[in-house]
DNA sequence: CGTTGGATTGGCT
DNA sequence: GCCAATCCAACGC
């Protein structure tokens, strides 16, 4: 990778902040994956989610586990989990090592590779708009290739093909917040609001 | 070792 | 709006 290329990374600084911060922070910014065949596919960040200690939603609540034990490392490295037997959602970690916390990044605005994206997510008979892409976790997934084997990845070491570069700040009137998707249970839990999006984006979930 | 349900999605009523 | 799909981690016995 580029030297230009690696100085449009976000450092690890950025992440090794309040995980509430860095989620309003990093809408506006771009996710970068690197296909092993040197295609860029990319979108930039407009919707995310923050789960902190003591929070019942988040999956390392109760403790360390094999899965969660990405949470626990040193921020800016990926944690990705799979969920109902056929999705994964894609997480940066953030706070400081020992301390299990991340960003869920909930959809992107397609950037690159947008043909490649859209070969990804076909289904027989059906081709996705667009503003389907990328518009909830486990299809920005799919369309930019990530999978388990990022889970615990450094995105910010060298060579990395998997990153997040810096965009453009999105300034307040354009951020809105709201209780986080798909939490059940804990009713402090539910009501929180921890989720981050770009009010007037077409991209967003739900 | 058996059971349960999940930070979702797409298809159907 | 409702629900099945389809795996496997987490938990209880």
């Amino acid at each position: 990778m580029s030297t230009v290329e690696e100085r449009r990374r976000l450092p690890r600084s950025f992440f090794a902040r309040d995980t509430r911060l860095v989620a309003r922070d990093l809408l506006g910014m771009r996710l970068v994956r690197v296909l092993e065949n040197g295609a860029r596919l990319s979108g930039i960040i407009v919707e995310t989610e923050a789960y902190r200690p003591g929070d019942a939603a988040m999956h390392a609540y109760r403790k360390q586990t094999p899965r969660n034990a990405p949470m626990f490392m040193q921020p800016g490295v990926a944690y990705v989990y799979f969920i109902y037997g056929m999705h994964y959602c894609f997480n940066v970690v953030t706070e400081r090592a020992g301390v299990p916390a991340a960003v869920l990044v909930r959809a992107l605005e397609p950037a690159e590779g947008l043909a490649i994206m859209r070969s990804r997510r076909a289904r027989p008979d059906h081709a996705p708009a667009d503003r389907d892409l990328c518009r909830g976790p486990a299809r920005l997934c799919q369309a930019l290739a990530i999978d388990r084997t990022f889970s615990g990845y450094d995105m910010l070491q060298a060579g990395s093909r998997l990153f997040i570069e810096h965009g453009r700040r999105i300034p307040d009137e354009r951020v809105r917040v709201s209780s986080r998707i798909g939490v059940t249970g804990d009713e402090v839990a539910r009501s929180v609001e921890w989720r981050w999006l770009i009010a007037d984006s077409p991209f967003v979930s739900r």
